[in-house]
DNA sequence: CGATATATGTAAGCACCGCTACATAAATAT
DNA sequence: ATATTTATGTAGCGGTGCTTACATATATCG
């Protein structure tokens, strides 16, 4: 009757897959792809290099893991904040405050997971980033484009530039009110920008 | 009569000084701090390893001495940029057009040495290039507390994460028009922000 | 039971990292 | 010439990076 079966064959693993990829997330968060070796993760999950290798394929494997989670669970909620009942100037002021929230938010975790990740060493790990970064980035343009299709190009760019930089600056020591503060000056550009064709 | 020798005793260096300091300079800034081995650099000095510790002690030493150069030479003069004989909010701005142009002059370099090398894993490079940013910040919150001591630090810091931002993007393959662009409405922030108290 | 499948532990491979010991070459000083 | 000083070239050290070979343990399937 049961078509899937309780278990599959083979010795059972001897730790959860996704508790894992979520230990994995707190390290490379706080402290960078780069910095954190696979010795590193082994040594948090109790566990020896095959066991590694058999689970996940290869860092950067893993990586994809710990992004696809990161997107899924933990990244801002593009799709709440961009609301198309709401000045867009006011939606996207509000997402660089949130993002402000969400960078200082975990004080050992470093900025957006996705944003650093854009800027690591290892090939494929920036490419799996910048990729996650541009579907984060063409939201954000497909969005002030229903309403300011001549500002969507350049504003895209200055909300991006901005919060990669909320992202650095919080990885390099920023409190909360400092970058509450920055994203409210950032805000009020987009305000005064998206003023001259309110809709 | 000559009190200063012509030449020091030993065998002579086979190879300039300055100008190793200046290739390292170009390595670091167009791939950062940890993706540079010594390796790397001793290649393209075409020298070997002994040599270079002879001649620099040590990777994090011979980057100060690059931060030093770039410092010295080829860093946005800022002292001249923050002018006192016009108005504060007119000269960040261009302060920060000049950061655009400054970061995508090099295609090959990617943003500002001094602010990627402080998100670099060795902790000696890090602190020094984070020497030099505190400097320039504090170089830019004394410049604006001259005439609007209210709004030096949070002013501060919303120009030092612009200009993180700038960097950041620039390393990612923004073009010099995004930069320029994006700067001129960071800068359109601070005018709206200081018209309030124009002195 | 035996066959099969999966995960594990031990141990190591291989490349590269920053760095250095050591003998030697090439200049000046006396 | 000899002593002294400095830089060089060869070769390698100890460490760490990511990854894997191999035998073994532990489960289900027939």
């Amino acid at each position: 009757m049961t078509t899937k079966t309780a278990r599959a064959p083979g010795r059972p693993r001897r730790f959860d897959l996704d508790q894992a990829v979520a230990t994995a997330q707190s390290l490379f968060h706080a402290r960078g792809y780069d910095a954190v070796s696979v010795g590193d993760i082994t040594k948090a999950l109790g566990i020896n290099p095959p066991s590694f290798y058999a689970a996940f394929g290869s860092k950067s494997a893993l990586y994809a893991r710990v992004l696809e989670r990161y997107h899924r669970d933990d990244a801002i909620p593009l799709d709440r904040l961009l609301r198309p009942d709401r000045p867009v100037a006011q939606c996207l002021a509000e997402g660089l405050e949130q993002a402000a929230r969400f960078y200082a938010a975990n004080p050992q975790a470093g900025g957006c997971l996705v944003v650093e990740g854009t800027r690591c060493t290892d090939r494929d790990a920036r490419e799996a980033a910048l990729g996650y970064n541009r579907v984060a980035e063409d939201a954000i343009r497909a969005y002030i484009a229903q309403r300011h299709p001549d500002a969507a190009d350049r504003l895209t760019d200055f909300v991006a530039t901005t919060m990669f930089g909320l992202s650095a600056k919080a990885r390099n020591g920023h409190s909360l009110d400092q970058l509450l503060a920055t994203a409210r000056i950032a805000g009020s550009a987009i305000e005064t920008m998206l003023d001259h064709d309110r809709r």
